[in-house]
DNA sequence: GTTTCCAAAATTGTATACAATTTGTATTCA
DNA sequence: TGAATACAAATTGTATACAATTTTGGAAAC
């Protein structure tokens, strides 16, 4: 009997290399623009620099560093407007997505998996208390939900397009969510997000194309709102993983 | 003084390995599906496994190759329909990006530029024997038409998308240009692409964003409509790169 | 005080040995 | 015959030694 859960073998030395370095810049412990030597990840990492240069390599094309010239790697930072357009791009794929599965056509057993994700959100915000855990459950879900939405395009290019644009830091479903905790408004924002979800799921079961599009792009706006947000608040910024990237306005 | 002319080294073992997988595979030394094991490209490139394995992991992250579970690289063969939507996938992206031209507004020096790229393109058809190195010139110039366009986003973000969306095998500018000199009606499809690529600098020029974008997306089509003219042409598979890789509809 | 040059140190590129894993194959037992 | 198992071969994962390159520091020259 095979098993169906996809239970996970202990992690490669190349796995850990690559959570690990991407944990040591998304916290700052190296600042933009500075050189991560092989050798100093080989002492932080405790492991040879075989796997470390895997890591470095596959960070450099999900975008958080930079190969400097004329060799090695940096820290990469990004402007304000560096991560608005990368939530662009991010929107302007999620919206083909949504856009081909309105053309395609999605199963109603597809559609039913979307409608319950939707469902557990509800739930989620109608809870008078939101635990301590409800931002995590959140970004589950709303994960699942994006993730849902791009295969629902049917197409396999389009998936991965999506997942590589969301690999940028700052530009993933969830970017700012792990700091709304320091936000006042971030309840209603939560359920005006909620509200597009729906709308975006009933376009799509309408095979309304045409409305699809423009709602999922507007939907792909929340993020720049929160990333504006998280400037303005200290304490959202502190708290911000990969707060140290950013560069601020001259 | 530092030198104006990027003059470039002797390649380095990886950059040779990258070429050389990459030549591999195009010209269907090995089959869509079937695994490409280290040792045997150890042989084939008379280098050691280390840049090999580089090579590897960057070819897979670029789309010709996919990891293969639960260890090892293998060809990825295309059919129709996913060539379509990464052609799709980059004329989104091309129309974002002139969107964002129009929007933010380019230099004259630079709208200046991207006119004297066509002009070349112009005069190269205005030529009554097209010569031998016609393609590789349209190819050339063709290129640096859409770079200049992708630049004029003014988004570092939005040149490495599409950069990256190009890079998809069949997805690029230039996909089935090479062999359209098996094909009739190749010449008046350059004009009309032509034509198209005047329009798309004309409304940047005029800031026109409501109309660059379906230009744009239109002009993407064209490599959807060479798609099946070589589909249909059975010299020009014989001569098309990486034809092997290409699922026929069952 | 500044520049130029060279040697030393640091860093990355490459090859290769070894370990761990997976795959294939034969052999044994029911 | 067929299934299970054990062993061999092939393949990839990782560590490490060595080579090539780049950077650094400082002494000497101007």
């Amino acid at each position: 009997m095979a098993q169906p859960i996809p239970l996970q073998k202990d992690p490669s030395q190349a796995e850990r290399a690559l959570l690990g370095i991407r944990d040591l810049v998304l916290r700052g412990e190296f600042r933009s623009g500075e050189r991560l030597p092989e050798l100093a990840l080989v002492e932080l990492l405790g492991m040879s620099r075989t796997p470390i240069r895997a890591a470095l390599q596959k960070l450099a094309e999900e975008g958080l560093l930079e190969a400097s010239q004329p060799t090695g790697y940096t820290v990469r930072g990004f402007s304000e407007t560096e991560i608005a357009d990368a939530i662009e791009v991010r929107g302007t794929l999620e919206a083909l997505a949504a856009r081909m599965a309105a053309e395609r056509g999605v199963s109603t057993s597809f559609l039913a998996a979307m409608s319950d994700c939707l469902d557990r959100i509800e739930a989620l915000l109608k809870r008078p208390k939101p635990g301590r855990d409800f931002l995590a459950q959140y970004c589950q879900f709303n994960t699942q939900f994006h993730e849902l939405l791009a295969e629902a395009s049917g197409s396999e290019i389009v998936v991965r397009a999506l997942a590589r644009a969301g690999s940028l830091p700052f530009a993933g479903h969830n970017a700012f969510v792990s700091v709304q905790g320091e936000i006042p408004a971030s309840l209603e924002i939560f359920r005006a997000a909620q509200r597009q979800h729906r709308e975006i799921l009933e376009a799509i079961e309408a095979r309304s194309s045409a409305r699809v599009e423009p709602l999922v792009k507007e939907h792909a706006r929340i993020a720049y709102k929160n990333l504006q947000l998280v400037l303005q608040n200290n304490e959202a910024m502190k708290s911000l993983p990969g707060a140290s990237l950013i560069r601020r306005r001259p």
